[in-house]
DNA sequence: CCGGATAACTGAGCTTAGCTCACAATTATT
DNA sequence: AATAATTGTGAGCTAAGCTCAGTTATCCGG
């Protein structure tokens, strides 16, 4: 392929890696009022949103971690008082994390701070060309 | 539930960071068989991009980062005899940083794979549908 | 032409967020 | 019963940012 502009691939990540930059600032800004690290918080959403309270191991794959890392994680929300530690009665080995009254109430709050942070950033694009980003994204969101 | 999908707006976000992370990674591991740490990489990139040798200041902004972190940076860089600090003739207080022989084949040679790791990851993506991707994400970096 | 303000860079030390490696406890397998 | 595999965590590391304070060089007003 006779490449017309060399740098027009490499622009792509670029563009992309500073977008993210800013959504990630943004968010550890609309976070930090709450209390919680970026990765807290995104803990904290998925052990809110499974139907069962997830052991330390299925929480770090979801967030894409190593098992090690999510306990520093769950240390730190335990300790805010924002989640609970259980054995598992079917496995003694593994430990459940379990959302308490103040974890909820918390993520609650970060729902709506984080809703308005994405309005925020996406403002520039109209309903549709959300839509749009949304199903590209989806599209290279690979496994 | 009144609200149909509650998750939808803070998908966006979500998917953005998630994609993000895979493209972070990805560099990473292209970056490092040429002994660069990605912040290394982009700011080798900045620094021969320019047409002019950078002032530490100016790389800083353009990475943003606050000016001291951009000293570590250039350190390491130096230290791999990729870069060369100059004096600035006409402001004695500034220093420019200056891409070295090696500098400008290393950074040859991690555009490449970098071009390559953009591929692999927009590979689900049609032409047309990168060139979306470019205009919205565009679209949104501001300033 | 001198003294203070300002600009450019860096040393020291902190935080966040990952990582690996090793190990104890529990469970499963043979 | 002995061995193997799972599950979580303690110890300690790296990368990449940050702030605050300090040095050196430049600029400007009197």
């Amino acid at each position: 392929m006779a490449e017309s502009t060399p740098g027009d691939r490499a622009e792509l990540g670029e563009l992309f890696l500073r977008a993210a930059k800013r959504v990630r600032r943004g968010m550890a800004d609309r976070l930090a009022p709450l209390g919680l690290t970026p990765a807290q918080g995104r803990a904290l959403r998925v052990i809110g949103r499974r139907d069962e309270p997830p052991r330390m191991a299925e929480l770090a794959e979801r967030l894409g971690i190593v098992p090690r890392s999510a306990t520093t994680i769950v240390d730190a929300l335990e300790g805010d008082g924002l989640v609970r530690r259980e054995p598992d009665a079917e496995n003694r080995r593994a430990t459940r994390v379990v959302l308490t009254e103040d974890g909820r109430a918390v993520l609650t709050r970060m729902h709506e701070a984080h809703v308005r942070g994405v309005e925020d950033l996406f403002a520039p694009l109209s309903p549709e060309q959300r839509e749009t980003l949304r199903v590209l994204l989806a599209a290279i969101d690979s496994d």
